[in-house]
DNA sequence: TGGGCATCTTGTCAATGTCAAGTTAAGGTG
DNA sequence: CACCTTAACTTGACATTGACAAGATGCCCA
């Protein structure tokens, strides 16, 4: 056994925290809960990430880091702004526990440094997507498709949408993304 | 003093329930503290609530009888399906602490009898002002406008927009909404 | 080899959600 | 008007939690 010096116990309290999300939602997270998933004292968190927002800070800052990836790869991958709003559905539908903190400032610390510096390099990788646009239509029809791309996901995650979709969120997603605007 | 049987109990709890998620967000939301602001002991809440679940359960059904009502309003109003979205997210910023209960299955009783017929009430009045949209279009078109008001709104009180689009979110929306598809 | 320091533990405290049991008053029935 | 059923609220208790303080452990480097 390892007894005291865990190995990456910040990296096991993680991804513990990732499961405990994906199970309970953010409402039902405990710290002494992960630190028993962790096979560590109750007060074994404090010391990575002093309080309950350090530790949910950390999982957002590892949710925009994947978040600006998956962007990044799908805009090369397939040029289009609407194939990228298909991959942030993607993400939020697969990174639940990530993208639910994400957007929940009461739940982290909103002006960490490097959460603030994931979150825009996030921002800029939807951004230069955007930019492909057929031009014409200002910068508002970015901010149109991201916020499209984010209340479908929002919508779905939250189960507010009819069944009549389907059970697959990236053929839904294709399918809303592609309806013509207000 | 009224001491026992406070008058509207249940009402005043829901207010103070109010206050409290507007300043500090759901997750700080204390039964006891609501007891406290309303003057009665810490266990009063469960007798009219059941536990937290059902406090926030009939927030969240406050919430979409409001939202019916502001979104039937505008539809009379505008004739638009674009201004029932500017309408939606003057709803989510002038009612905040309603809206983020209401998305958020894992704070309430989603299944609750009264909170799927307030929810679906509300789901009504929006699928009947796509209805309005100028033919064409799929069905999809409609829960694409529902998607980018609904992705407008979380994304506007998470902070998470630019402040190039001014302090007025309703006027922000209306820039938005408007813009072109993806 | 030995000291410094990050890492983790143990112990504790106030606060919370929930349950059980008791207390008070309001409203209907005789 | 007396009675009593029942809803409304209180009191008390318990396990759990987040946070803090102080101590124990072992790795790394001089």
């Amino acid at each position: 056994m390892k007894a005291y010096h865990h190995g990456d116990l910040r990296r096991a309290l993680l991804d513990a925290a990732v499961d405990a999300l994906g199970e309970a939602g953010p409402a039902a997270l405990s710290l002494r809960d992960l630190a028993r998933r962790a096979g560590v004292s109750h007060a074994a968190p404090a010391h990575h990430f002093g309080d309950k927002a350090g530790l949910l800070t950390a999982v957002a800052i590892d949710g925009y880091r994947a978040l600006a990836l998956a962007l990044a790869e799908a805009r090369v991958r397939t040029g289009s702004y609407r194939e990228m709003g298909v991959a942030y559905v993607g993400f939020a539908v697969g990174h639940r526990a990530h993208f639910e903190v994400m957007f929940r400032p009461d739940l982290h610390r909103p002006d960490d440094p490097e959460l603030r510096l994931a979150a825009t390099k996030a921002g800029n990788a939807l951004a230069a997507g955007a930019r492909d646009l057929p031009d014409g239509p200002g910068p508002a029809a970015g901010l149109a498709g991201w916020s499209t791309a984010h209340g479908f996901a929002t919508l779905w995650l939250s189960g507010a949408l009819p069944r009549s979709l389907g059970p697959d969120p990236i053929a839904a997603a294709r399918t809303v993304l592609g309806a013509p605007a207000l």
